[in-house]
DNA sequence: ATAGGGTTAG
């Protein structure tokens, strides 16, 4: 399974590639829809997390979306299909299914509309983000600035950073809608995007002769890209001077910095999260998971296990990157029973980590002859993973086999065997 | 009811 950060890229690239919005070679079919029983939109969530068959998810998105109650209960599963189907490059269906909905008396409600434009935005079909726009007036939708905020940001979703200010530019005169805070946000996370946090601190003078309110939002997107662009020094002067003319900056700004304080090292993000508390506001998961990280790639594995035990006690709860990240540097240390001890964690609270993280433990425990562990953990991921998931494991599995069969000859690892007794 | 922060290592 690819990692977070690398579909992220592909995905990029991808883009690049191709037309967004050349359909794909199948079928435009939601045929799905028709056949689909009705079930809860929790139980919808649950299942979409675990499917990775985009027609599955489908199906299953389908027979929640006719119960749409509002676009925040329904927006988690719309936006995993969505992005299930997008990865599969079915952009064909994508459109009939969002089209269909054009056929739905809410469609008269802003924000049910926008939902739509978004759907087209995550799936990157930004030109079908921009018809749905244009067509408010003849599907009677009023337009206010809120689908003006959509459409700008599908065309963020979209990658297509270089449009937004034409667009921020043209839209709101051939409307007759005004942009607003969140519109200006919009604005200035495409210029971060493209690389230039300097035209988004532009846009903040703008704002202020405009008299439109600057938030922590929107310094926290040019902090980010002013770290990720290694320009430092411009982002502790922002604060500085954000702070000064009383804009309140709060967890996920502090979490920003933090981000940047992990690769000093452990005492600096300490400090950060001491001084973060100091200012009234919570340290959370992904505070603590940078505390966590700085120990680990600093090889202080028992300090990062302690942030990792404290974090119940600091009201958090440890999410898939915590475990990921623990059991990642544990293996590279060599601390595979630890390793496995944590991993046995993450699947009580479904929180498996990635492929390549498992993959290296289960090597690690064969390595040091942990049979008994490497066994449980097999047994584990066939019961808990997709069958695509699952044809890249078995090539572990089988030159575990091998490796086991050279250097170990009573423990061998006899997997028919292990999973019928698993049943 | 729209805009922000995350995870390995290569």
């Amino acid at each position: 399974m690819a990692t977070m950060a690398s579909s992220r890229q592909l995905h990029r690239l991808r883009r690049l590639s191709t037309a967004a919005a050349a359909p794909a070679p199948t079928a435009a079919t939601t045929s799905a829809e028709a056949a689909a029983p009705s079930i809860s939109i929790s139980r919808a969530k649950s299942k979409l997390r675990s499917e990775f068959d985009p027609d599955k998810a489908l199906h299953i998105y389908s027979s929640v979306s006719k119960h749409y109650s509002s676009p925040v209960s329904s927006r988690y599963a719309q936006d995993l299909t969505i992005r299930r189907l997008a990865k599969s490059r079915r952009f064909a269906d994508i459109e009939a299914l969002v089209e269909s909905h054009k056929k739905e008396a809410q469609i008269t409600q802003e924000p049910y509309l926008c939902t739509l434009i978004r759907s087209y935005g995550i799936a990157g079909m930004f030109d079908h983000a921009m018809r749905t726009f244009e067509q408010m007036d003849r599907l009677g939708t009023p337009r206010t600035v809120l689908s003006l905020n959509a459409v700008l940001s599908a065309c963020n979703a979209s990658k297509l950073f270089d449009r937004v200010p034409e667009l921020f530019g043209a839209l709101p005169g051939k409307y007759g809608v005004s942009p607003d805070r969140v519109s200006y946000g919009i604005l200035v996370k495409s210029y971060c995007e493209a690389g230039s946090p300097e035209k988004a601190i532009e846009v903040l003078k703008e704002m202020e002769e405009k008299g439109i309110e600057v938030t922590a939002v929107t310094i926290t997107t040019i902090l980010d890209s002013l770290y990720k662009n290694g320009r430092a020094g411009e982002a502790e002067e922002l604060w500085d001077e954000t702070v000064k003319a009383g804009c309140v900056l709060d967890a996920p700004a502090y979490n920003v910095r933090i981000m940047h304080a992990q690769s000093l090292g452990p005492e600096d993000v300490k400090k950060l999260i001491q001084e973060m508390s100091d200012a009234g506001f919570k340290p959370d998961t992904i505070s603590y998971n940078y505390l966590m990280t700085s120990y680990l790639k600093a090889g202080m594995m028992d300090e990062a296990i302690g942030v990792y035990k404290e974090l119940e006690g600091n009201g958090c709860k440890p999410n898939a990157a915590s475990f990921r990240t623990l059991i990642h540097y544990l293996c590279k240390n060599g601390d595979y029973e630890k390793g496995y001890k944590i991993f046995k964690e993450s699947v009580k609270v479904h929180k498996i980590p990635d492929f390549l993280t498992l993959r290296s433990l289960v090597e690690g425990l064969v390595q040091k002859k942990r049979t008994k562990e490497a066994k449980g953990l097999i047994r584990t991921i066939r019961k808990k993973f997709p069958p695509n998931f699952l044809n890249a494991w078995k090539k572990v599995e089988e030159n575990l086999g091998l490796a086991l069969a050279a250097n170990d000859n009573d423990a061998s690892l006899n997997l028919e065997e292990d999973e019928e007794a698993t049943g």
